[in-house]
RNA sequence: GGGGGCGUGGCGAAGCUGGUUUAUCGCGCCGGCCUGUCAAGCCGGAGAUCGCGGGUUCAAGCCCCGUCGCUCCCGCCA
């Protein structure tokens, strides 16, 4: 098909065009009919510009913008015109000037919608990822694949500015026992035998530093075959970087400068030369979560010694069968921690009804809390005078009012929350959720509504400290928290044996908002120190060899210090658009069962390709 | 594996405790009118076995059982 490309794109025109004869190529965003004029929004990526029609039209002109419909594909030849003063609209990048068309011609047709392309569709998500290709087509998923683009371009001059070499690792390897599920792509020519696809690049880059690399990085993409959530998809993209001759703050301090350019860059956004670190048990103990959203404080306090000495027996009880615990782990000399109750101080809440903390509790029963304990510091309480409790537990409490309230810092008219839990882990997660739910439904991270909000849209912090080992209680073993190959700290390197609850990994990860946005380690460098990882974790020296082989062998050879980080490319851009989705930054995504609805993916393949990959699949039994 | 929410014309929603319908509204679609709109307006029209299957009932979009799909979350995700 013969067609005049364009001369100018539909964001272009401007006031100063005036009189230029022009050709546009677009598609028909809305069109407005008034019998003798019309108008037609032409659309592409970089705007609207709006197209007339005039009465005076010649008939074939007007016979073909009779004609056109959303999402028409056209090629418009006309002349721009500078609007009238009364018609200009400023909400229009190109609201000053018209273009007049001379002649339309329809490129292609379309359909009726199924649903209509805006600023962002209000179609169900299963529709937009069905037409995924239409609703790329609205300026919203047009935007945030922009900041994307604009992120990691960012994010490659930043670090190849600091000497850092992008280099490209498999995506068919060696599967190995790091967490998550694989996913496996089957061998034709040796059968029974599978590669495996990355859960993300991290033996490579280490072996990269062994081979003298010094500085990496990789846009990479990896995959793990997990359940999806709202920040979690089955394939996803890190900012994988790795360096040698390192210690840890060498690795914050260069992530807070590629943050900080990547910020100023994109979003014209100053970020602090420097981000809070937080311990992993600070973090625990005070929001409740190793990602905590800072942009608002209400710490969780710990009621402790003062919680034994009320008449709540379900407080002691928690306290005493968590201790109880606790001793008998110290005893077979393991660091196990015991119970707590926290509390959560609520400004100002006293006049929440009894559903909206019935709703609060709910939140805290997800992870496990038995129930959550409330009170309200009376709100008729003198100024000066002794603080009253009502309501709830406030009468396990007789004779405490005073001191509990004094404690704690509140004040007349707050609702207080408690947790206990014989886990402290548990009494922290569940109030910590407790808080979340809070932040969201009174918007505490708003400074407009509350004035002691950070005044910053972005919160970053580094949670360090991690500890090195999980104990697993089904199969009572020590897992490692992150993954096998993370320095123990130093001091801890005589007591790895006697004591794995008690060590601190050489660990740190970037939280923002809430969000988990990046987490690395200083890695093992030292093949004995490496066995004894994994003589902890329960790997048998042929298991580790059968497995890991090829990077003990490595590191038989002169392997440098080295450690890095991978920070989520999708959840970073999730954040910086304002999505609570990382579906909304990636242009083809999984639906939460990892099926594509616009490609039916994944699907069944032809007999003859199973048998070439020497596969036979069995179905589960139908009806459970 | 578990929990919450949802499923009603092409799209988004309403339909309270079963009985007023011919299942409602907005957008879209089709036809008509209209020379300055920009979410154009006005008039008319078509379009739905209320996800699917069973049950209770004189009567089911609404109640019960089952099932499928979507969505958020817990588990899981070093």
């Amino acid at each position: 098909m013969e067609y005049r490309k364009r001369s100018s794109t539909c964001g272009a025109l401007r006031k100063a065009d005036t009189g230029a004869a022009v050709v546009l190529n677009g598609w028909v965003h809305r069109r407005r009919d008034h019998g003798g004029i019309s108008f037609v929004n032409l659309r592409d990526r970089y705007g609207i510009t709006q197209v007339v029609v005039d009465a005076d039209a010649d008939e074939t002109l007007r016979k073909t913008a009779d004609e056109l419909k959303f999402e028409y594909c056209v090629s418009v030849v006309g002349r721009v015109r500078a609007r009238p003063d009364s018609m200009v609209n400023k909400d229009m990048d190109t609201g000053e000037i018209e273009v007049v068309a001379d002649s339309i011609q329809i490129l292609s047709r379309c359909e009726t919608l199924p649903f209509m392309i805006d600023e962002e569709s209000d179609a169900k998500e299963e529709l937009r990822l069905k037409y995924r290709y239409l609703d790329l087509r609205s300026f919203g998923m047009q935007r945030r694949l922009a900041l994307r683009h604009e992120v990691a371009l960012a994010v490659r001059e930043h670090l190849a500015g600091q000497g850092f070499y992008e280099i490209e690792t498999p995506t068919f390897i060696k599967s190995t026992p790091e967490g998550a599920r694989d996913y496996l792509v089957p061998s034709r020519l040796y059968p029974g035998k599978f590669y495996a696809l990355p859960q993300s690049p991290q033996l490579y880059k280490q072996i990269l530093m062994v081979s003298g690399m010094d500085k990496y990085f990789q846009i990479a993409r990896c995959y793990r075959d997990e359940d999806a959530r709202g920040d979690r998809q089955p394939e996803f993209t890190q900012i994988d970087i790795e360096m040698s001759f390192v210690k840890r703050d060498d690795i914050l301090e260069l992530v807070e400068g590629m943050m900080g350019y990547v910020f100023k860059k994109t979003l014209g956004v100053e970020l602090p030369a420097r981000f809070r670190r937080l311990g992993f048990d600070e973090a625990i103990d005070l929001y409740g979560t190793d990602k905590p959203d800072l942009r608002f404080a209400m710490e969780m306090q710990d009621l402790g010694e003062l919680a034994l000495r009320t008449s709540f027996q379900a407080f002691k009880d928690a306290l005493a069968e968590g201790e109880a615990r606790r001793v008998a782990a110290a005893a077979k000399g393991v660091t196990q921690e015991g119970g707590a109750v926290k509390a959560l101080v609520v400004s100002g809440k006293a006049d929440y009804s009894r559903k909206q903390i019935e709703e609060l509790e709910a939140a805290a029963k997800i992870y496990r809390a038995k129930g959550m304990a409330w009170m309200k510091v009376s709100p008729a309480a003198e100024a000066g005078g002794a603080p009253r409790l009502e309501g709830g537990a406030s009468k396990f409490f007789a004779g405490l009012e005073a001191e509990l309230v004094a404690a704690l810092g509140a004040k007349a008219g707050d609702l207080i929350l408690m947790v206990a839990d014989a886990r402290k882990r548990v009494a922290c997660q569940s109030l910590g959720a407790v808080r979340s739910k809070l932040g969201k439904d009174l918007g505490l991270y708003d400074p407009s509504r509350h004035p002691e909000a950070s005044a910053k849209r972005f919160e970053f912090a580094w949670i360090v400290d991690f500890p090195m080992f999980e104990w697993n209680e089904d199969e009572a073993t020590w897992d490692t928290a992150h993954h096998m190959f993370t320095m123990p700290q130093e001091r801890y390197h005589p007591t790895l044996e006697s004591d794995p609850g008690s060590v601190k990994g050489d660990l740190y990860d970037l939280v923002m908002n809430g969000f988990e946005l990046a987490s690395g380690s200083i890695r093992i460098h030292d093949p004995e120190l490496q066995k004894r990882i994994f003589t902890i974790v329960g790997f048998s020296e042929e298991e580790g060899q059968k497995k890991f082989g090829f990077l003990t062998e490595a590191f038989k050879y002169g392997p440098p210090p080295h450690g890095g980080i991978a920070p989520g490319l999708d959840r970073l851009v999730m954040l910086m658009a304002g999505e609570t989705s990382i579906k909304e930054v990636i242009a083809f995504p999984k639906n939460s069962f990892a099926v594509s609805p616009m490609d039916d993916c994944p699907s069944e393949v032809d007999q003859h390709q199973l048998d070439e990959l020497h596969l036979r699949v069995t179905y589960p039994e139908a009806g459970k």
